[in-house]
DNA sequence: ATCTTGGTTAGACAGAAGTCAAGATAGACG
DNA sequence: CGTCTATCTTGACTTCTGTCTAACCAAGAT
């Protein structure tokens, strides 16, 4: 087993690509999480029209987009949620959803190929 | 050894970060399937050890890392294998594993946050 | 206060996923 | 040929996940 220290610090990055080097046991445990609220296709629309929206976007808004009972979509929201994806608050009658780009940003680095790398083999 | 069908379907413009437009369905569907395959932290680790080496690896040299049976790393290798993120090739007894960058950036770069996007709020 | 609208929580259930033991398969070596 | 080693597949078991209905809460309107 290859373990190379080589720490690269892309501009930009947040962390070190798992290119670069392997993942400890916690690092793994937190990226996994991350990567499983994103593993449902409802889950990763729901992020992308969040994300995409420029704006606080409210449920109401949401919900028509798919076909699912309004309790799943907010099992599915509550679960980015607590991945840490986006965060929410209720203001009046409504609820508002905007997107947290931290965690978004650090797994995309996470999962970022260096081109040393990716010229490998 | 196995090949699974990778294709990329870019439809819709492959590339663009979820920040910057929404997902259709199908495109959403493709890629929680990437998701789900990273989403455990045993494969999370598989991939990273597998991405990292830079060159191919040996099962007999991955095994060791984790407490779990052979079988069930074998389990969790296919699934990499079938989410297109690894191939791999039976050489005289050992069987050896390799990244394939192109999935794995282009997942990277669906999360990617533009710096105008990064800054909404 | 009561009703209405928007959204979440609770409980239940079917199907999917992770794990292991046991058996199967592929190749190396006598 | 048979045997040994490394790895995969199968089958069963247990836990987790996505979905629904029903009930609940929060805020505004009547």
């Amino acid at each position: 087993m290859s373990k190379q220290d080589v720490s690269i610090s892309r501009s930009g990055g947040c962390c070190t690509p798992i290119s670069v080097a392997a993942l400890d046991e916690a690092t793994a445990s937190e990226g996994a999480a991350v990567f499983k609220a994103l593993s449902d296709p409802i889950r990763l629309r729901l992020m992308s029209i969040i994300a995409s929206a420029g704006a606080e976007v409210c449920v109401c808004d949401i919900t028509p987009h798919f076909n699912v009972s309004g309790p799943t979509i907010s099992h599915h929201l509550r679960v980015l949620r607590e991945a840490g994806l986006v965060d929410c608050e209720r203001r009046g009658t409504w609820v508002y959803y905007w997107p947290l780009p931290d965690r978004q940003q650090w797994i995309s680095t996470l999962l970022s190929v260096p081109e040393t790398t990716a010229l490998a083999r």
